[in-house]
DNA sequence: TAAGTCATGAGGCACGTACCTCATGGACGG
DNA sequence: CCGTCCATGAGGTACGTGCCTCATGACTTA
């Protein structure tokens, strides 16, 4: 019933044809099984190439079956970041099981980093096939990373990195060009230069310290008019936020800048619209979330710069997909975009 | 072998099971044939929903023995954008292959709506599941994509819509939006007010059209002291808008704005790169090509509005997956977004 | 009442891959 | 020359779904 000159895709039978070998030894070659000579398997990848032979996925996971089992690792607490990312997976979730895909969600204490070793500790290969995290730089961490690595859960870091790791993707923005596209917008908002103060979450936290990298870098080679005031730390909490803002302006009455590189944004707007100085102070934050959004909205933020949390969840298991098949993730996955909002582009 | 507390996922064998009906029923159900009672229907509908019954694709176009198979039809000539989003069609091409999904590409003569017509009226639905176009709107396009979905071919269109048809899905970003967020930017740039051209593809091509309205909209509700002139067609090549780009630097000395709200970047930047006014003058586009990318780092252009061609690509490809499991595809998609690209932000 | 229509059941084969068992034949050492 | 190990072949079953045929029983219509 094939139509003429349509070609059929290639199968494992094919393999085994043009390889002059059985099906049984493709399949331990496929599934690198033990017991096949060296000169063999050579024959059987050359084969492969040539006939162009791509595993069918579906099959796959069907003969296999099981589904692929990811688990999520995500901060809690009063970040909304991180509870728009949650629910974004939360979202992927349902149609992600039609493509046997099993989704877990596991939220911990934010900027624990002990509470995250421990559940990295906690997974089992046998439940988990791949874990992704969102990383904070400390050694704990690093070491339960390459603890589950090595018991073959395979991890892969969401929105902050952790080099120099066992981890085998990154999702997630160029943090240090996020930084960087911060300052650049501040220098031109303030050709008449001025003071900028900067607010963190936790120079623990490798997206933040990339943020404030690129942001200094960025100041020190086009802005040189501009005083940078800080960093100062508001562990990404909305009231800690709030009175550091508060603080700031009242130390600062020629303030002409702000910078929050992490999250807290709540207080960020509330402390700005309490002070009667909001629309005098060229604001930027990150992550457009229920009160970036009300400060753009208000005049209280101009530049909101944003990640996406779906097109981030839909990366993270597109890869893990990818590696669960043996294929490198880094060639097909596309990279995040760093997403510039103001009040006229909001979606 | 399943590890106790893991529930197994439902299958077809458990709907039947629950529905009290047997495997040819839900079969029948479950892809829309005939010869089942309309309480039948429901009595399978209902267990479905209640065991959560989710069909497993892989498993199904295994079944089916057949890949689902896309036709993209892209305008082929000198705009840069339509060649990286051919461009993103042959990226995805490989991965999609390994989920079943086979991909041909068609390139027709830019604005030509006869030969876009006639592509579609050539589509047999026995070798084509879906057609995903870069539509205009014209009455020749309308009744082949009406026609082409009569005789089964799904149409889905890219880029630009065609609103009134029978397409079942758009896939691109709110030209509407994209012009106000142009305008909202223009009017910020220049405060002090003046002359603004406006350049143009083809109206008939309803991105650019709704373009054209949310710039025109934008500008009238927030900078009535900016004027409007145009706009004008370059028809989406090189040469045309260089020389229409010329022309109004010539007759308009005082000309303080300029949105490209098409294509044909390359003349726009030849064009004021050649000018000696380059610079002085607030320059927005659209689309991240070459030439736009040329214009942000000389200073040409001010500001790249963009739509992500890999993103586009890929949930034309989840759309149709989509709807070929008899699913909505709307309420699975992701929407496409607005870029905006600096300098400083380039990807 | 006989013939026909229709909803449904029962069961089987196919899809491409994973994984299993068993057979076979060659190489090698003693 | 015999026993052992090892690479490989042969062939089966399973996964969940699509699609086919055939049988059966209920109901309609003439």
């Amino acid at each position: 019933m094939n139509e003429i000159g349509l070609r059929r895709r290639a199968t494992v039978h094919d393999v085994a044809r043009a390889a002059g070998v059985s099906l049984a030894t493709v399949d331990r070659v496929l599934n690198g099984r033990p017991g096949v000579r060296a000169a063999t398997v050579e024959k059987v990848e050359a084969a492969i190439a040539e006939i162009g032979f791509q595993r069918d996925l579906g099959a796959s996971l069907l003969a296999r079956s099981r589904d692929l089992r990811l688990t999520f690792v995500i901060p809690d607490g009063s970040n909304e970041f991180m509870a728009s990312l949650a629910d974004a997976v939360t979202r992927r979730a349902g149609p992600a099981l039609s493509d046997r895909v099993h989704i877990e969600t596991l939220r911990i204490r934010a900027l624990d980093a002990d509470a995250l070793a421990q559940s990295l500790d906690n997974l089992d290969p046998r439940h988990c096939d791949c874990a992704i995290i969102v990383a904070s730089e400390e050694p704990s961490v690093q070491a339960a990373v390459d603890a589950a690595s090595k018991r073959g859960v395979v991890v892969m870091t969401l929105v902050s990195d952790l080099p120099g790791t066992q981890r085998r993707h990154f999702i997630g923005i160029d943090n240090v060009a996020a930084g960087r596209t911060a300052a650049s917008l501040m220098g031109r908002f303030l050709p008449q230069g001025g003071k900028v103060a900067v607010i963190a979450g936790s120079l623990h936290l490798r997206d933040h310290s990339d943020r404030l990298a690129g942001f200094k870098a960025g100041l020190a080679a086009e802005f040189p008019s501009l005083e940078l005031i800080g960093p100062v730390e508001g562990h990404d909490e909305r009231s800690e936020t709030q009175a550091i803002i508060g603080g700031l302006l009242a130390q600062h009455p020629d303030l002409a800048g702000l910078y929050n590189l992490g999250a807290g944004n709540g207080g960020l707007v509330s402390a700005l619209e309490s002070s009667s100085r909001s629309g005098a102070i060229r604001v930027i934050a990150h992550e457009l979330t229920e009160p970036t959004r009300r400060g753009l909205k208000s005049g209280a933020i101009d530049i909101v710069l944003d990640q996406n949390p779906d097109g981030e969840i839909r990366e993270a298991i597109a890869a893990a997909r990818m590696l669960a098949l043996g294929g490198n993730s880094a060639t097909t996955t596309d990279p995040i975009e760093i997403g510039i909002f103001l009040r006229d582009n909001l979606r």
